[in-house]
DNA sequence: CCGTTTTTACCTAACGTTCGTTAGTTGTCG
DNA sequence: CGACAACTAACGAACGTTAGGTAAAAACGG
């Protein structure tokens, strides 16, 4: 039966977007068909039409969700109180923790961040990019105003700290397997901070989880 | 040689490569159709199916010239003798080289090494990821092992030195006009080694060269 | 060296399939 | 009854692909 009390709304619809999810996150838009989506949701095209505009509005209306869970993930971690280097600890720890929670979402933000340009339906890449951009930035250039960093400038720096953050994001989409722990968001920011150069100070040690 | 006076070789070929790269490069696989490819290289249709299978075989060598270009690259900087830094150095060098001299190229690899897993034509994407990642790691586990580095395991430290690297080729991608230049490469493999924290010792001072 | 055959490099024109999309209809409830 | 949520059935367009043909160059036999 349908929905007595509470739910009450359109359970095709969580349906349809989840089945999206999983589709778009492992063949991307273009190749992935609406019959596809239809089928892995058990309901029939026009349904699909009923509650989304067309393909690309439902990619569009799926990706935005997802992104902004990310983004509120990322901008909690920041915008907590303190020095700077907890703080980014903070932001990769919670982004490993929704890829480990929502593998497939991870894998979609990043599929289209990482697209090419004219790729997929018309999403503005380099504003999404700049969104996350900015939030690492500002905590950075706070670590480098109070002398907690130093090495280049904040946007080097934030484009070092995100290349180590999604090259993880990344190899967990390759192998589902392995875990990105919260341990790990740590070392990583410690190994960021500090550096691979061998010195007798108290230093990090990393493990990788991506074993070959 | 086959040909002995002027052009006569297969231009057609050559022209279908290049619109072909032009294209995948920019609208990604499924989003390029024959058709576009054609007009880019001002040939017919069946003349593609002459030079090519089909499809899936056109992007298939594309890639796999450009691919084996920049292992290449990275091979000889990995090989070269001496000390592991300068040659993590002359990887980086390398890539950015030739992500400057042939953009769309890079922009192609990076494309399918970051792609969804069952986006695009089957490309073994685990194998072409290890394949660089090897080269990458023998240069780093050989600098753990006479304490030139130190930080990690090799497989971690490498991780994170090909995410230094990837974003910023990516960084290129999303913005052509982003110079990736051998001096910046040799700021980033030194902020690497020495980190980002705040020490009185001679420090690297990185600049960005991805102006928001 | 010349006439014939074969191969190369391209063409025009279509084929069948799959795609995203929609018009029109029916059953269910408050 | 009328709004909602679902259905069946089809549409036109775009896709990758191929059958069949042609003009010129290359290879070859006498």
């Amino acid at each position: 039966m349908s929905t007595p009390g509470l739910a009450s709304t359109n359970e095709a619809e969580i349906k349809l977007l989840d089945s999206a999810l999983r589709l778009f996150s492992q063949q991307g838009y273009e190749g992935t068909s609406i019959r596809e989506i239809i089928e892995g949701a058990g309901v029939t095209r026009p349904v699909l039409y009923y509650y989304f505009e067309n393909k690309e509005d439902l990619f569009q209306r799926l990706f935005e969700t997802k992104f902004n869970d990310l983004i509120e993930r990322i901008n909690e971690a920041a915008s907590a109180e303190g020095p700077c280097i907890p703080r980014l600890k903070g932001i990769i720890a919670g982004a490993f923790e929704l890829a480990e929670e929502n593998g497939a979402a991870v894998q979609l933000i990043l599929q289209v961040l990482f697209s090419a340009p004219q790729q997929g339906p018309s999403l503005d890449r380099q504003k999404l990019m700049r969104q996350r951009f900015k939030i690492v930035e500002k905590v950075i250039r706070h670590g480098l105003d109070n002398k907690e960093l130093s090495g280049g400038d904040s946007q080097s720096l934030t484009l070092v700290f995100l290349g180590i953050m999604d090259m993880h994001m990344m190899a967990k989409s390759n192998r589902m397997e392995t875990r990105l722990s919260s341990e790990l968001a740590l070392s990583l920011v410690d190994l960021f901070v500090a550096g691979a150069k061998y010195r007798a100070l108290p230093e990090t040690n990393l493990v990788s989880p991506y074993a070959f």
